[in-house]
DNA sequence: CAATGTTTAACTACTC
DNA sequence: GAGTAGTTAAACATTG
């Protein structure tokens, strides 16, 4: 693994500038994305000024190309497992396929427009691995290759301790069963679980039908369990109308670690509204960082942009003077030009808009179309 | 055949 | 230092 790609941090432009090596890994490995941004912008060239796959660099001021160079080269400050979770939130019925996924992401962070190979299996390793993630099939009317992807209804919210990079627990489905002959969960026992733990997501459409993993034996063939029995296909009117509303009753997430806040989740299932499935405390406007202010964790937030953050956010926390995360809440204008240069985006929201869904999901050939509703 | 999906393993980094 | 979360690579199966 090299040193940029392990890095998360937003790499302060004086630490760059001073070591030539950390210098030329980052050409090199954007080259792609960097030549889209003028190293001398020349304001009497329009032409030198916009990008045609990132036209909003045209609007950084000149001052801050070069930081803004530095920001596009440094993986954003997220897991794959809240990248994903990001993407299926901000999808308007809340499923992606893994195309889509990797859409978002692409279109989000210009450090992924690099080393695709890379980056798309680890994506695809961690919706196959975390239990948080669910595989939907597709029915007849919405043909095409690959499944849908959704977050398991009692996964709650993964990044609740503010942070993206690393999860608290790891979520993981209660009550395996338990399968002396394999050390791992698998897919079948995913399956299983998410018929066998019914008791407090009894309305969950996932649980319900059992949206996830029916459709693929997977790569190890094993016997099918007795769990294996109980899963059932979605009803088609799921598919037939993706937009299913299932509205909150109570939110409460169990964890295994006392350390964890108590939520559990119920959801309720209005089969003739044309809403949509909502995740518990899902804020449409903030796409999946809903939970990233200071409102909603203070405790979390006595730490944030001192010289001496609580422990907890050691390893989030940039280096004085690079990257804030009260920048990032407040929408500084120092975060929206770091928004503008990872996403190719303007952005006057707090963070990611999803206020327009054919930003992303929609806009490639993969995909249907947004509901006209 | 390429995309998608599953699994294992090795590794790094973080938490306790 | 042990345990755990996340990343990356790789092999392999499945699917459209």
């Amino acid at each position: 693994m090299d040193r940029i790609t392990s890095s998360y941090s937003l790499i302060p432009s004086t630490e760059l500038d001073a070591n030539p090596t950390m210098a030329d890994l980052w050409q090199s490995n954007n080259a792609a994305y960097l030549s889209q941004i003028p190293t001398t912008p020349n304001n009497n060239n329009p032409m030198q000024q916009t990008s045609p796959n990132n036209p909003s660099l045209q609007s950084l001021p000149s001052a801050n190309l070069g930081y803004a160079r530095r920001y596009a080269a440094s993986k954003p400050p997220y897991s794959y497992i809240s990248l994903i979770t990001h993407a299926i939130n901000g999808s308007p019925d809340r499923m992606c396929t893994l195309s889509q996924i990797y859409q978002y992401i692409q279109d989000r962070y210009a450090y992924y427009r690099q080393n695709q190979q890379r980056w798309q299996n680890s994506i695809r390793h961690s919706l196959s691995f975390n239990d948080c993630f669910i595989k939907v099939p597709r029915s007849s009317e919405r043909p095409g290759k690959g499944s849908f992807w959704t977050l398991h209804p009692d996964s709650g919210n993964m990044f609740e301790n503010g942070c993206y990079l690393r999860r608290q627990k790891r979520f993981k489905v209660k009550d395996k069963t338990k399968d002396p002959n394999k050390s791992k969960t698998t897919t079948k026992d995913k399956i299983g679980n998410l018929n066998l733990n019914k008791s407090h997501s009894s309305s969950s459409p996932l649980s319900d039908h059992t949206m996830g993993r029916l459709d693929s034996p997977g790569s190890s063939p094993r016997q099918a369990s007795a769990s294996e029995s109980l899963t059932l296909p979605l009803p088609s009117s799921y598919y037939h109308h993706p937009h299913h509303q299932y509205s909150q009753i109570q939110s409460q997430t169990n964890y295994s670690n006392e350390t964890m806040p108590m939520i559990k989740t119920e959801y309720h299932h209005h089969p003739t509204s044309s809403s949509i499935y909502t995740p518990p405390n899902y804020d449409p406007n903030n796409n999946g960082l809903q939970y990233l202010t200071s409102e909603h964790n203070p405790q979390y937030f006595h730490g944030i942009d001192q010289t001496t953050p609580s422990s907890s956010f050691l390893h989030q926390i940039a280096p004085p003077g690079t990257f804030r995360i009260e920048d990032l809440i407040n929408g500084q204008p120092d975060f929206k030009s770091f928004y503008s240069t990872m996403t190719g985006h303007e952005t006057t929201s707090n963070y990611l808009d999803t206020t327009n869904p054919n930003a992303y999901y929609y806009n490639n050939n993969n995909t249907t179309n947004p509901p006209s509703s």
